[in-house]
DNA sequence: GAGGAGTTTCCTGTTT
DNA sequence: CAAACAGGAAACTCCT
């Protein structure tokens, strides 16, 4: 059909008297995209990834999915070729970046992820972007874990629900967190409340971030000074780490930031030492950060030999947030 | 009410 | 040929 008019085409085919919902906070059509990827039971093979780790993915049945969109927008009338026109206006902005040649394939781009630049709309999609790693790890059946570090003088903490589904290997049953684990396991709100026997040692809490982050791992006062202490209780390979981490932490190290994921990280946290990763001392010496985070990623399956940590400067953040509203409700 | 973000709607033309 | 892809243009809804 051709436009109602050449002039202005309003009242005529205007979406109908429909009001129609504008995304709410948190639902734009990338994310309702990634969410549908990220969950198995919202995700009657309509859309299927094509490569997790590149954020690659296809539409299996993208009038499905369209319809579904209309659906959460109140919008009958949606079909795959408005939706992909929305998905197109996503490459500029990078959220979505061309896969050419490829019929129904689209790609994350580094701005559904997580984002360096410090704008408060791409802060925004930091924070989308953890939640979409999150998602990521949870799809591919790999065990999360957000760590932050904070400088608070957090004295009592709660553990809050646990998703790492009792996995021996699961890094809180690793000797250094094996006492915390176990207290931590109940669900949130009905935790025990875990007092910490020396405010500066190394803690973590676990909690649940809206229904989006699994799990978050506090640790306390991590970097106030080197964690080697720590580590030293539970690797046997104290030594090599101490010099691992202050090369790491060391501020001409900046470079390695951008090295790839420590795949040792996996079998760190499967031995029950938590892995430092590279970045988040530098990066938040370098903000003038009190904390900073550090997101690990475990494979359920050890075998698997594929790194998937990673470290997301979006992580910083989810920190903040943490820090200002949910630390305090479980302090008091 | 103005203006911006994020689509939605439509269309023409091109590619697969 | 049909289905997708590409973008321009303008309208629309929500939000600040």
């Amino acid at each position: 059909m051709a436009y109602s008019s050449d002039a202005k085409k309003s009242q005529d085919h205007t979406p109908k008297s429909h009001t129609k919902k504008h995304n709410p906070r948190g639902t734009h059509l990338w994310e309702f995209i990634r969410d549908i990827l990220l969950n198995p039971e919202k995700n009657p093979g309509l859309i299927k990834w094509e490569d997790r780790s590149e954020g690659v993915f296809r539409f299996l049945k993208s009038e499905a999915v369209a319809q579904l969109w209309g659906k959460k927008k109140n919008n009958s009338s949606m079909t795959y070729e408005k939706l992909s026109r929305a998905m197109r206006y996503y490459y500029k902005r990078e959220i979505l970046e061309r896969v050419d040649g490829r019929r129904l394939v689209y790609k994350f781009g580094k701005n559904a992820r997580g984002n360096r630049d410090e704008t408060k709309r791409q802060q925004k999609y930091q924070y989308e972007g953890i939640v979409f790693n999150v998602y990521v790890w949870k799809q591919i059946q790999v065990r999360y874990f957000t760590i932050a570090t904070v400088n608070l003088s957090l004295e009592t903490i709660q553990g809050g629900p646990c998703s790492l589904e009792g996995k021996e290997q699961c890094g809180l049953n690793g000797p250094a967190y094996r006492r915390n684990a176990t207290s931590i396991s109940p669900g949130f709100g009905g935790g025990p409340k875990l007092l910490l026997e020396d405010p500066g040692e190394t803690v973590l809490i676990l909690q649940d971030v809206q229904d989006e982050v699994r799990a978050v791992l506090l640790l306390h006062g991590f970097f106030t000074s080197s964690p080697v202490g720590v580590r030293r209780k539970v690797t046997s390979k104290a030594g090599n780490l101490k010099e691992r981490w202050e090369k790491l932490a060391s501020p001409t190290a900046q470079h390695l930031r951008v090295k790839k994921p420590n795949t040792h990280m996996q079998r760190n946290i499967n031995a029950g030492g938590i892995s430092h990763g590279k970045g988040p001392p530098l990066v938040s010496r370098a903000l003038g950060l009190d904390f900073c985070m550090l997101k690990f990623g475990m494979a359920k399956d050890f075998s698997q030999k594929k790194a998937v940590t990673t470290w997301n400067p979006g992580c910083l953040w989810s920190a903040k947030r943490l820090l200002h509203t949910d630390i305090r409700k479980l302090e008091g």
